[in-house]
DNA sequence: AACTAACCGAGACGGTACGTCGGGTCTTACC
DNA sequence: GGTAAGACCCGACGTACCGTCTCGGTTAGTT
């Protein structure tokens, strides 16, 4: 007897899911985050709008655990040095927000995140607070290592290292440079240098 | 004689764009910008919607050239050190974002200039550009002054330094941390020095 | 043996017949025939939306079923004369559209009758036809009385009759005073007069 | 100088009336009065819903003041006998009803009148006192020339009469039989005789 | 005692319509 | 030609019901 009260009513079709992701990554890369409507996402993934709206609070909610899911959960990459772990955590976020739907949903999804105390809660601690984190594991191996000290400003570097690839990627909408990840990751090494 | 046919009927009223402007700032500080409709602005101006229309595209350009007046044409702060110019730069975005309706504003300003790319590529000539060419500026005296060598990378720096103010305030959005301008500051100047 | 291959498996629940009863009169005195959602009745009744229409077709035929149920089987008044008779009959039309939940049936009712021409079908088989033989009846009595001639329109004393009744009490929402059954029986009878 | 404020912004358009009436007639006669959405006649018309919401309240009132605007204002016949008025009378209200949208709508329309307070209101006034004022003014001429008393009971004849009508047309749906308002008026004039 | 079939409560499903709101344009009378 | 007012068409919003379906589970009669 795992669950008492066990799961009453239909339970919740799988494929809905699947239809509706589909639904928004195509739609997200049609027409962009702010022309994408529910109920153009419902259409076209054969779905009423309810079952939608009965699995997210709407547009932000949808669009974010549609899109953005992988990475959080890759394992942290060990290079060997403090710059070739600091790349492929950059590499990661680059390649992240360089697919077309992602590309696409961030600067309108950043907006209404911010616009909702509650989503912007959620941003913190479902994105932010891993992100964080993860670099604080990377400068503890490059301390162990003797590669710099203790004493290293994560949040600062956390800052500086997203907002540099958000900026460049999500709200200039540049293209992906292959060595940008590389060249942040350099400019971070040095700048957090603790003597 | 310049223009030949001058200008014909009635001249536009200058009280009006004043009007505006209050409107927006304070619908901006009380509702956000996602919920500040232009139908709102221009009754809460005392003016007819076309007023605004006649003088702006939209929303988005209409906010941009409202609450982002100050700080574009401010002139280059010169304290003597590489750092102490660059946190007077940061600094100064830092203020700049920080006003109530700039802060409301960001978000989904920064969305809605990315979704068209007339926006975006305005954005990138009135706001980037300028910006640059400071920090170009900055750079060369640092390098007059022998503090750095001439092939400082600007572009990689203003990506850094302004993603992370804009991350930090602009989409995280947290309070304006007195010395967060000389922190980042600081790690630029060690992380593009150049040998 | 009666039914050779009798009914399998569980037999329908009578208490689900008598919760539903008492959800649709006490929603529809409540909220009116418009408001009564069959969602609602099941909720209030505790019942599963199923159950409801495996027993009915829909709100229409579940209301009729539900609300009117009385005098149709009522047997036939003998006062002595036409005019007592007549009287008896529009009063028991009168009380049975008198009742609260059948007064807030009874527009939307049938307009829900009219708008379906199987329903408009039923409605002349189960109300109207025992209806015109009852007053037939009572015109066939008066006759061997030697009250009347026996060519009286039946028809229009019906439409007469009942349509008063029904503006009166269904569509005008008067209060069932005490003696319209009698004033409009009495006109009745002297109106289908036959020398 | 009749109206002292004028009248400001843009006055509505007469041709948005006009094809919002025609949309109106048409799709109740297609489709019912159940099944005709504002959203359809919108449509329909070529307009836009809030035109329509912006001048009836919904769906029952823009219904009502499209389709029922004829008779009301027609003048009262002289026929020179009692039964020769009423049957004229009578004859305008079958002719009224027998109009395709407005058998339609009739069952429908009454429903979502009874519903609502001010809409039942609204056909008291609207509807009735005119009708009933047309009756007493027949009667009263009826009793100049002789033909009855001056007692005559208008809100009952008011009843059985309207009430005829509709339950024959509106909700039975039967056809307009050519002599129907013949033999509903001369049973009314013996009914209601005064000795 | 096992099997089978219909019932049951719950609630998800694809749809349709609701009434409201904002966008950007157009049309008045007035200045 | 600018201006305030406000009507215009359009399209999206989030909600409510519709009538159907799909679960796990119950309750009888039939083998």
């Amino acid at each position: 007897m795992i669950s008492s009260s066990a799961r009453r009513g239909r339970p919740r079709d799988a494929r809905s899911d699947a239809a509706i992701a589909d639904a928004v990554a195509a739609l997200l890369a049609e027409s962009g985050y702010a022309a994408m409507s529910i109920g153009a996402v419902a259409t076209r993934a054969g779905v009423g709008k309810d079952t939608i709206y009965r699995r997210w609070s709407g547009k932000a909610e949808l669009v974010y655990e549609t899109v953005f899911t992988t990475a959080d959960t890759a394992d942290l990459p060990d290079t060997g040095t403090l710059e070739g772990d600091l790349t492929a955590v950059v590499q990661s976020l680059v390649e992240e927000f360089s697919e077309p739907a992602a590309a696409a949903a961030l600067p309108g999804l950043l907006a209404d995140f911010a616009a909702v105390p509650e989503l912007r809660a959620a941003i913190r601690s479902r994105f932010l607070a891993p992100a964080k984190e993860r670099l604080v594991a990377v400068f503890d191996r490059a301390a162990r290592r003797g590669e710099t000290d203790s004493g290293v400003p994560a949040d600062l570097a956390l800052d500086t290292l997203a907002g540099a690839v958000f900026f460049h990627l999500g709200i200039m909408g540049e293209q992906p440079d292959p060595d940008l990840a590389a060249r942040i990751a350099a400019m971070i090494v040095k700048g957090i240098e603790v003597r």
